[in-house]
DNA sequence: TTATTGGTCAACCACTCAGTTGATTATCAA
DNA sequence: TTGATAATCAACTGAGTGGTTGACCAATAA
């Protein structure tokens, strides 16, 4: 069933925006490690404090990060449900994307069978 | 197998941007039917052939399209390749991503039964 | 040859983006 | 209270975006 998620498909311009930032994915693979505040993961770049916090705006703008208050420090995490979205999506191409490779594959095993 | 298409992770600059715009995923889905002339894409919008043109471009240098040359047409298919570069960087956080919805549905399930 | 058509290139516009610095708010500690 | 810290807000800058129109090039058709 992949109608749900698709009709909140305007969040896609946002998800896959937030998404084509080098920064910011890599934002992610920390948070996958497990939670953090905004200045624990500001400390492992070259940019601002502030440039940091954008970016996490736009994370979480897109769904992709959750945050919760503690005291004066935000904590993030990531947020499942939206990759959840984008993996969604690109299953509408998983059996055009699988049918094509599989047929390269076999036409390249044929080929150095020949 | 995940490093190789990963080394190429400029792309994903490229490919995540490239899908960010909804014009885009949408000439994509069409081109999901079978490969179509620029001139025939074009006619399903309301935007300049131009403007296509453009979007067509940006979708060719993420890779995501292939274009050939048939006359003065250009002849634009979908290319598997990229969408698969796309799938490998999601699986990145697909074992996150299962554990946290599956923890979900654990605590509803238990909750609901309770 | 001369038109016509398919498509890109070039220049421009309003808007957005990623980054900065500096001010501001809210919480913790003296 | 006063001062320091966590983080966001505000305003600005340079670069890039999606869109336009008009010029241009290449291939078909007259």
């Amino acid at each position: 069933m992949l109608a749900p998620m698709l009709e909140a498909a305007a969040n896609l311009d946002l998800v896959f925006h937030a998404l084509s930032d080098g920064t910011r994915r890599s934002l992610l693979r920390r948070l996958s490690d497990g939670e953090k505040t905004v200045g624990e993961l500001a400390a492992d770049y070259d940019v601002s404090l502030n440039a940091i916090s954008k970016h996490l705006k736009v994370l979480t703008e897109a769904d992709l990060v959750i945050r919760r208050k503690s005291g004066r420090q935000q904590i993030l995490n990531l947020n499942p449900q939206s990759f959840g979205a984008v993996r969604e999506w690109l299953q509408l191409y998983e059996s055009f994307w699988r049918e094509r490779l599989d047929a390269l594959a076999d036409y390249l095993a044929e080929d150095s069978g020949a």
